[in-house]
DNA sequence: ATTGACGTTTACGTTAACGTCAACTATATT
DNA sequence: AATATAGTTGACGTTAACGTAAACGTCAAT
């Protein structure tokens, strides 16, 4: 049902946020859900933009980074030169993401190292204890 | 030369950073570099650890969990108490980082599929103009 | 001897991303 | 009618990670 509407606090139970943050991420502009007077109605849509914008958070974004680049993913009818230059800050954001993932995988690598080394002190200790 | 010295604006120049960033890491807990009077001598093994909290900067991490990991990577002398909980710390640091890889992978992927389309609509632009 | 470059501590200011009230409205239920 | 439930808009509070400014020490060079 890909027209089904979500309460406020429907969406901030489903992604374990606070209502307060749906209200915030409208103020910021990350957000525009329809209203039936007062009442914020949530889409479909606005559904996936919390999942991205949560994703991007996860990733070490800040909300206007988030933002940006969710916005890059509606390009509506843009003229080329709007084009050329969504092109470009999808090659900033790339490197950015290339360095990221490196950086994670050293980190990895690490942990995978500490790991061996606390492995092998706990057999030595168990080793010791037998003899 | 692996027992350089370096002054305060030394590392602060070389990392792109400023004097105060250091002193706030110092005074955070992340960094005790050595002193003589007053002054700030950063040792190698300082220098390794301002290039860790960096790195940790850049995949999101807080300084107070750079700081937990970069304890990691230094175990010393431990109990096998102590040896399990840093197993299990480095576990759910490397499911964090595993979900993070896998953010990083969608984003990865949606930019080229964003390019994509950007590309050809330049490409449709370029078709149109020459008709 | 004073200027300038570099360092120090102390303390207050700032921004992002919300949390936490308070006071109010609307709707549904008992 | 009164209560409960879910929503709303301010407005102020909070934490992390520094920035910025003041006031001072130190040492070499002019």
């Amino acid at each position: 049902m890909p027209d089904r509407i979500y309460s406020i606090s429907d969406l901030a139970s489903e992604f374990d946020i606070t209502p307060r943050t749906l209200r915030f991420y409208e103020e910021k502009g990350l957000l525009a859900p329809a209203r039936q007077g007062q009442k914020r109605l949530f889409s479909h849509a606005d559904r996936v933009r919390v999942a991205l914008i949560l994703r991007g958070k996860r990733c070490g974004l800040s909300l206007e980074e988030s933002r940006d680049i969710i916005n890059m993913y509606e390009p509506g009818q843009n003229n080329a030169e709007q084009l050329h230059s969504l092109l470009g800050k999808i090659e900033e954001r790339r490197a950015v993401i290339a360095t990221q993932l490196a950086d994670l995988n050293e980190m990895m690598q690490e942990l995978d190292a500490v790991q061996a080394r606390c492995e092998a002190a706990l057999q030595t200790m168990q080793e010791e204890a037998t003899s």
